[in-house]
DNA sequence: GAAAACGATGGTAACGTTACCATCTTTTCT
DNA sequence: AGAAAAGATGGTAACGTTACCATCGTTTTC
């Protein structure tokens, strides 16, 4: 591959000419200018990043890293991320950590050694130390979709623990008393949330939060489905289950169909996070939706400035609305006659 | 950020000792290792891998180049290269072209410029020119799910052709003779081999091949909506409809719903391409499967290899079968009688 | 017409790392 | 004991680019 003192013998100019013309035409003579850019269309000459990149201390890259792009939530939000970064001309690298913390970390490590321009980073767990060890390399950060106590840091991410209540108000607004929590992992922020929004809906209702109603796992379908199962092997079933997130609910959703039960007949089940509706034919679940494509935008935003204007800024946390979205998998409870009242 | 002379000057030893400390501590004395050991402790020295990469000439950075994460598809593809990837330690840069001929060129581009070591590239069209001018520079390339001819390159695809074929052959031995084909644009690949599959069951079965039922589109939902809108104005309907890929059927199923036709009792709908059954409830359409998991995987072990092995190999293609899976999107034709045979 | 300003171009060094060869010390062998 | 081999460490240069300062020639100014 051709470097730049091969374009500048071929054109009979100085190597930093030849960079002038990559980088400031206007400094080079038109007549200088055209025999260099002759000389870069013969010798098919592609400027060397690295070098750059090494000079400026720029890469023009950004990483993500996220616990995993198969969900339709991440998906979005790596989507939105990838635009945003584009239109001001950063790549994208992706990282999927499974909310692993040891993979989490070694990510972080390479990424830190690649000298990537900014994080944004979905932490495994709540722990400040993962963020610490970006910040104290004095590399922008910010942090989606989780809060990080203890680390002053960019936060962007949806008000999980509003979306909760409202679903759970849902619930109860259709009648439902016993409503199973299948809650997420409570080493991470946002299941927390929706435990506590949880609560204080059934609280405000006037109704007692029981703990044989609320089971913690893993935010996967593998985890929804082995939990969903567990609970329905109790003798006392719930009539209503409110996912912590989308694939918890999916894998409930099979455990439910799995033992003969029908949705919503038998039991009403809800979540948060959406699946888009142009992926399912005919979308049936309730669901308090974020926007994970606004998450993206917003956060991409919040780090380029932090890149593009270094000193001290203020820390920010933006937390976007949940939106709660009546389908069919959330029905009124048989036995009892209730007002069709929701959302306030 | 310390550097590596920040280190040896603190370890008082030469930069180059650290650098084997690094790199091949058996070559350095246990007590120089650990007196620089400690010194990369407590500057918390990261090294460069900037530097690295330039005098090594490999960033140990991947190029994934495909036409949108969006679909389940490229988010399984995507999900199984970095996960191959990163055993290996590289990382994976993600781009979404859209199909769009200018965005893909400018990433060609922006990637050959930061010396990505490979490519795993999936080409807006057929033409071999975007394939070529990375072949040119002698980085390494595979190409996903299309074939490019006219260029010497490895490529990891379905088998289009047989999947549209069977799909076809289903519908017919269902009992339909009215049987629209919602193609993908004509100069990609796989939109070519899966009309020329529908094509072949018809007339295996010794039907005509009826231009009318026959309409181009993107791969994406909204055209699938609006060529699927268009066909539902004419005055005879078909009877059932294959869509080139699963975006387009989910346009087309959403135009058929709006036109208050049902399915599959009205209009029958299946695709190439699946929907992760995990994704949706209850899953629906008929289809044929590619194996997206499996295609990054593969076409990540070629790449790795070409990266490894730099040499002269034969160029490699390797196809991956697709899988019928009949679910309840296709039903036999009301007025006629049928042998419920298929796939052989 | 001389001084000043400007425009165009180039030389050198530096970004951080490591390959290559050189040097010095220690161990092994006869 | 002396020579050879092995082990440990260092100096220098190079990867490709660009910042900084210098130089040269031309144009402008009074």
């Amino acid at each position: 591959m051709p470097n730049i003192r091969d374009v500048a013998t071929l054109a009979q100019v100085a190597p930093i000419t030849v960079s002038r013309v990559l980088n400031n035409p206007d400094t080079v003579s038109p007549k200088t200018r055209s025999r260099v850019e002759a000389a870069i269309a013969e010798l098919e000459y592609i400027p060397n990043q690295i070098a750059r990149s090494l000079r400026s201390n720029r890469t023009n890259t950004l990483a993500l890293v996220l616990t995993d792009i198969t969900n339709p939530f991440w998906t979005a939000v790596a989507r939105s991320v990838e635009d945003a970064a584009r239109g001001q001309s950063f790549n994208v690298i992706l990282c999927n950590t499974d909310e692993n913390e040891s993979k989490q970390n070694e990510y972080l490590s390479v990424l830190l050694r690649k000298r990537v321009d900014g994080f944004l980073f979905v932490p495994a767990r709540s722990e400040p130390d993962a963020v610490r060890s970006i910040l104290r390399q004095k590399v922008p950060v910010v942090v989606l979709d989780r809060r990080v106590p203890g680390a002053e840091v960019d936060v962007v991410r949806s008000n999980s623990e509003a979306g909760a209540y409202e679903l759970t108000r849902h619930l109860i607004t259709l009648g439902h008393r016993q409503i199973a929590m299948l809650s997420g992992p409570q080493n991470v922020s946002s299941a927390q949330e929706r435990l506590d929004g949880y609560k204080r809906a059934l609280t405000e209702a006037g109704l007692t939060v029981e703990e044989r109603w609320i089971r913690e796992g893993e935010y996967t379908v593998d985890s929804g489905y082995a939990v969903a199962g567990q609970l329905l092997l109790e003798s006392e079933l719930p009539t209503a289950l409110l996912g912590a997130n989308n694939f918890i609910a999916l894998g409930a959703m099979r455990a439910i169909r799995e033992a003969g039960l029908r949705i919503p007949d038998d039991i009403s089940v809800t979540c948060v996070d959406d699946i888009p509706d142009w992926l399912v034919g005919e979308p049936f679940l309730t669901v308090a939706a974020q926007s994970p494509y606004d998450i993206g935008i917003q956060a991409t935003k919040l780090l380029l400035r932090q890149i593009r204007e270094p000193g001290v800024h203020s820390v920010e946390e933006i937390v976007l609305p949940t939106e709660l979205i009546v389908r069919r998998s959330t029905k009124a409870v048989s036995t009892q006659a209730v007002i069709g009242e929701y959302g306030r």
